[in-house]
DNA sequence: GTGAAAGCGCTAACAA
DNA sequence: TTGTTAGCGCTTTCAC
């Protein structure tokens, strides 16, 4: 490998020169600039990234926290991401945390030993307890999905009202008044801002909301297969808004073993964006740009990274993305 | 951020001493090494990784290329390689090339100018391609699923005839005997081998092929999603054997939207591991252990970059896992 | 068992 | 516009 020692004795120069003509320096003449460049061609000369971080106190990587990369809400996300940092310089890197606060705080120390130019954490760790494990980090941070009270950092995340109030609106759209709802825990903000959406659709279509038709479930596929069985036999309902795309998924499966047809024995929407594989599977879903998010997430760090002090960031992306089947 | 030198100052050593003692050098005195270390835990050092890695010539990092990790076979395979190295000071990069022969080739590229500790390509490029690209990367390389000509990389992979045999006996084992066949293309010997596996569990069990039973479809959903069609309405089969999985989920959505129940109305196999959302479909499915061919490859990858110089491995994972609903 | 010194490849003052 | 110089924090001979 060539290094800028050698390039500068071919030239007869000092490397300072090489180094500025690398950097895009514009106090270099442009002769010596055309002749610098036509020796690193030739020699295929790539600087040295490792000697450069030295230097710079930080290497040129990104590290981005996610739950788990088997779910498409952090892939899509990332794929965002990784759009935005591909071309900069900067190479992101991906971890999965498995949703294990630990292992969150470890990557967040390693990433810091490291010296990682930047983070965008999309982790499950509480506010409170991510704050005091990123103290010491003084890198850049862009969250994804996790709200802070102050607004100490950039925060990046997605409409929940949005939402559910259009979830429900495509099953009213679509003709059913007696609507179900799979809701999530009240102790999650998201789910109780979902549920709030889910209310207001109704309300601002002239439905009174029924208690009975308001199911608690635990967010996984089982409790939305054993909702499911409850809703359609003992009470007929044909429509059903989930608040999460597992408990929408349990739904499906429960309808594909039970000889419940989608779309015509019943409807099923879903509150969040789905996987690819699921656009056609006949549910309704409604959602954010996942990767518009990410991409949003990698622009406000890359910019953190440049130096920019603005002050910090709090952006929404509303659910843009509507898919009925039956409008399709 | 404190320094070697810091703590040498501190201690009224040489540095050369601390830094003995950080790797575990033995010719320190026991005393020395306690004094060191004492202040090392006081200041919380860490030892500055870029300057460690100028020295040695490489980062402690390895590129994983995938091709999309919303693929669980990608991530499923990522998350053994993942916790091998997890504490040896060996973190993963990963990368989604999208199947992007191009893109594979940049990351490759990128890799070698960062100074990568190793790879473990599970990359889509032609072999011979992927030669050519590699040639001037000289960190260790482990190949998942890639077979080249001559055994001059370490390659890891599992055994498509025996999951193809073990998915096909399962359906006879559930009292099948007319079984469809949905292929893969000729010219992939991975579809090939597993069709062949198709073929001798259909002969051991001294059931004639049947030709007319054999499709030849495009590996995605909606090839599958229009074969079931036919499959079931023309030939009122109820059994099928899939070469892959996302045909197989082409089938059970054409069951679920057109009022066949599966298990009850018929019968769908995959000769691969399914998604963890799938594990409960309905679906029979087969393959080898994704996490331990991830663990394997990232344990060789380790024994390289340490300087392991025995021949070069080619290990094929057997299908040992099998899930068929009417057993579980 | 320990220290002194050189140097990895680069950037960034400061001079010229 | 260019060169000189001094490091960045660490490992690694080679002495002692």
């Amino acid at each position: 490998m060539a290094t800028l020692n050698e390039i500068a004795n071919i030239l007869g120069i000092s490397k300072s020169t090489v180094s500025r003509v690398i950097n895009n320096d514009p106090n270099v003449k442009y002769a010596t600039r055309e002749r610098v460049w036509k020796v690193i061609r030739e020699l295929n000369y790539k600087p040295n990234i490792i000697a450069r971080s030295m230097i710079t106190g930080s290497l040129p990587l990104v590290l981005v926290i996610v739950g788990d990369m088997q779910n498409h809400y952090f892939s899509k996300t990332f794929i965002g991401i990784e759009k935005v940092l591909m071309g900069t310089g900067y190479m992101p890197v991906v971890y999965n945390s498995m949703y294990d606060v630990a292992k969150e705080k470890e990557l967040i120390q390693m990433a810091r030993d490291y010296q990682f130019a930047g983070m965008i954490p999309m982790t499950g760790v509480a506010s409170q307890e991510l704050k005091e494990c990123i103290q010491d980090v003084k890198c850049p941070l862009v969250f994804i999905n996790r709200k802070f009270d102050d607004l100490e950092f950039d925060e990046i995340g997605s409409d929940d009202f949005d939402a559910s109030y259009k979830a429900t609106s495509e099953l009213i759209d679509n003709g059913h008044r007696r609507i179900a709802y799979l809701s999530g825990s009240k102790k999650s903000s998201i789910a109780e801002t979902r549920f709030r959406g889910f209310c207001k659709a109704l309300e601002d279509n002239g439905i009174a909301l029924d208690e009975n038709l308001v199911f608690k479930g635990s967010l996984d596929m089982t409790s939305g297969y054993e909702l499911a069985g409850k809703i359609f036999n003992e009470l007929g309902i044909k429509a059903i808004c989930s608040n999460n795309f597992l408990m929408a998924l349990g739904v499906l499966r429960y309808g594909a073993r039970n000889g419940r047809t989608v779309l015509k024995d019943f409807e099923i929407a879903c509150c969040e964006m789905v996987p690819d594989l699921y656009f056609d599977s006949g549910m309704i879903f409604v959602g954010a740009d996942l990767e518009a998010i990410g991409e949003k997430a990698g622009k406000i760090l890359l910019k953190r990274i440049a130096g920019a002090n603005d002050p910090k960031h709090r952006i929404c992306f509303s659910a843009s993305k509507v898919f009925n089947p039956l409008k399709a």
